[in-house]
DNA sequence: GTCTATAGAGTGATAGAC
DNA sequence: GTCTATCACTCTATAGAC
């Protein structure tokens, strides 16, 4: 395995890291489901036999979507959990989350894993990191609502209303084949947003 | 198979007809997907074996989700479209598709089906009906806001808005596993659709 | 030789179709 | 219940870098 940062010493194409292929799985579990992707299928679009998954991910599938899971948190975390809570200017940092919203989901075009995982039972075997996610967000946002001005008892409230929004909209753009709903559910929260930091009683 | 109306001449407690069978096939579907949903699983919950399954819906478990998804498509039609296009007061109509989403959705215990299944590769083999449920609710509702009075220019946006809303709480709160959190988006979100109503220009 | 990554035959269990 | 295909997974073996 290449040590973080090192130069790519690999040969001949082959021996991709573990970090390398965490990208590629998400985007498998992304479109088909944890049951519906299949390690042939998986496989195929890592471009390695069985032996090699399981060299990677010792515990098979269900490691494979953890890692995707921790990958997947440690991106908002870094890209829009601290930047919410860090940026000195709440009113900016809270239009920044809603941008990387757009650009993370490709401006509606690609679903949310935490969210596809949490409808139905493989939500029970991955729930301490489901919670997690949203939970963070939600917080996260809170609290930059919070130092922007908004009302603190409803700071709680429009953070919840905004990642339910978001994660409606990635439902309602997959089912209609329509993207550009997305953009229209983050310019409706981004007003709602705005209007309770600028009237902060 | 029973003619439907005809008296019940069932003689052991067995002999389901197919339109008993179809509200457990929704369960089962809700709760483990369709790729997670299995042909034992499905046979174990609704106590038939696997040439009973097949006697009712030969097509198998593609047919069965067909018919799911048709009882819904029912359902949401003459308990929650039909009456937001007819009442006459659309206010009032407005908040009983509130009341009605509350009730179907079991204050948040319940998961969107047509929901689920438009998350992932499976919403491509049931796409007309998916993508038809989701425009039949907007439509509805935005014909019923244009009548309460919203502005027309706004009625489909706000009709958008809220199935996106509804959907988005159910994908929040199963993940959070707290289903008030449904209850508090209906509420933020009657809130907006009264405001739009009881402020026409 | 050791280490890492590769491949793929072969396991039993279970899938969906009939 | 019977069928075949496929499931997740195990095991053994091989390649090249050091």
């Amino acid at each position: 395995m290449a040590e973080p940062g090192s130069p790519d010493h690999r040969i001949r194409g082959a021996a991709a890291s573990r970090d390398d292929l965490v990208p590629v799985l998400a985007e498998v579990f992304r479109e088909h489901g944890f049951e519906g992707a299949s390690l042939a299928l998986i496989g195929q679009r890592l471009g390695l036999g069985k032996g090699s998954l399981y060299h990677h991910f010792p515990g098979g599938k269900a490691e494979m979507a953890a890692r995707v899971l921790d990958a997947i948190a440690a991106w908002f975390e870094a890209e829009m959990f601290r930047p919410l809570r860090e940026d000195p200017d709440p009113a900016r940092a809270v239009r920044g989350m809603l941008t990387a919203s757009d650009a993370y989901f490709r401006s509606g075009a690609r679903v949310c894993l935490v969210g596809a995982f949490a409808l139905g039972a493989v939500r029970d075997r991955f729930a301490q990191r489901i919670d997690a996610y949203f939970a963070a967000w939600r917080d996260a946002l809170a609290d930059t609502l919070a130092r922007a001005g908004a009302p603190p008892a409803d700071a709680l409230d429009l953070a919840e209303d905004a990642v339910t929004a978001i994660q409606g909209a990635l439902v309602t753009a997959s089912a209609l084949q329509d993207p550009a709903l997305f953009g229209r559910t983050l310019r409706r929260l981004g007003a709602r947003l705005e209007a309770a930091m600028g009237r902060p009683a």
